[in-house]
DNA sequence: TAGTTTTCTTGACAACCTCTTAACAATAAT
DNA sequence: ATTATTGTTAAGAGGTTGTCAAGAAAACTA
């Protein structure tokens, strides 16, 4: 099944360059001169595997932009850029960009770039509203403030976030986290219950974490 | 002076063929069919100034391969491997391999890489906050105080060190180590206590090493 | 080689942290 | 008002980690 693959890109004639060569790696590459498009496209379908996104777009801050796209999902994005601006690189990287391209690079780099993330499926960090989630090493901050999770609290903590506006049953948290299968539903409110205490969520009034009552729980943002 | 090259190669007509061509370039090459001796050669004399990896050893990941010398010397690595083998390119950079080699390759081709690399004139001493580490006299220092690790104590502390920030779990350590692949896990939990006591660290309140409930420990700075 | 020293491994125990549960209070639905 | 569901607390059950000491294995020395 071919990866979709998602091009920012304002030059028309890399783009059409990078989407041929991309087509022999059976990657199908669809292509966006403006990233607002590319955003709403993204928006519209979670379908693809992988952004790749020129920096030096016209009139628009290529940093908003991957902002903009890890807030909506934890896709993986490359990042390219004019050679030796290293400065922006870490800067990058920082904000969860999964790699780093100088341009002009060689088609071939970019399908190895592309295919070492997808294998290893990692992604550094991840930021959801003010939430800022490094799954690797299981931390979670909320505005730069590191939140002290347990294992099961994290666990819970990122399928709901996984799962954000979606309603998650107690069965569903039970079967996706590492809870005992027998485990009594109940639990898992205490863990909401102490998850909440940790975010500073109010369960009356919350900004994160809705009950939805008689189903389960939703994350919202 | 010749520089001393060891070589990991199954291939024993390879082996000898190299072994005679890196001879009229002034390096003395040692060649190992196993990687298991090349690692114990590797312990024992720290005179050698690289490494040839052939990836495609029988039984055996290279990559393991790579990780443990890697883990005891930071020596440079150049990895053979058959042609086309992309994928596996940049992972082994990732683990540090200083250079690549497809295979079938001219053995001029190998010459000049080395000299390459040793030119660089490589290998020095890491800085890691208040530790200095030369990994090829596998000396530790804490603020200039000698610290006296075991074998198996600098593994799992280079270990820790290089994925510094991040949890790495005692099956990580247990692979990534000289360690026996059915060494109980708390065995490490000692080891760890132990370097602990070295360098200074108090376990309820861990500057350096701290242990994540019921995943693992991991370096901080 | 045999004896000595060091290092590694393991089990045991205590201390500690997390998870689970029941109970009761608060809230929402009917 | 009654019933079902959710929020919260506290206790203890259960699992994890820190550490010690003793034996096994390895390295070293004479």
């Amino acid at each position: 099944m071919n990866k979709k693959v998602l091009l920012i890109e304002d030059d028309l004639q890399m783009q059409s360059l990078i989407t041929e060569y991309l087509k022999g790696y059976s990657f199908t590459c669809y292509a966006f001169a403006h990233p607002q498009d590319a955003i709403k496209e993204l928006e519209k379908h979670n379908s693809y595997s992988i952004v790749i996104l020129d920096l030096m777009l016209p009139d628009i801050d290529g940093f908003d932009v991957l902002k903009r796209i890890k807030s909506i999902s934890d896709i993986p994005v490359i990042i390219s850029s004019a050679r030796g601006d290293i400065g922006n690189k870490i800067h990058g990287f920082d904000l969860g960009a999964d790699d780093y391209l100088a341009k002009p690079y060689e088609p071939r780099e970019l399908v190895l770039r592309i295919e070492h993330i997808l294998k290893k499926g990692l992604r550094s960090k991840t930021m959801v509203g003010e939430f800022t989630i490094d799954k690797a090493n299981r931390e979670v901050f909320l505005d730069d403030y590191s939140i002290e999770f347990t294992k099961i609290e994290f666990e819970i903590f990122i399928f709901l976030v996984q799962n954000r506006d979606k309603i998650s049953s107690r069965e569903q948290i039970l079967n996706a986290t590492s809870l005992n299968e027998n485990t009594k539903n109940r639990t898992i409110d205490t863990h909401i219950s102490n998850i909440r205490n940790k975010i500073g969520d109010d369960p009356k009034e919350p900004k994160y974490i809705k009950s939805v009552w008689g189903i389960g729980y939703k994350f919202v943002n």
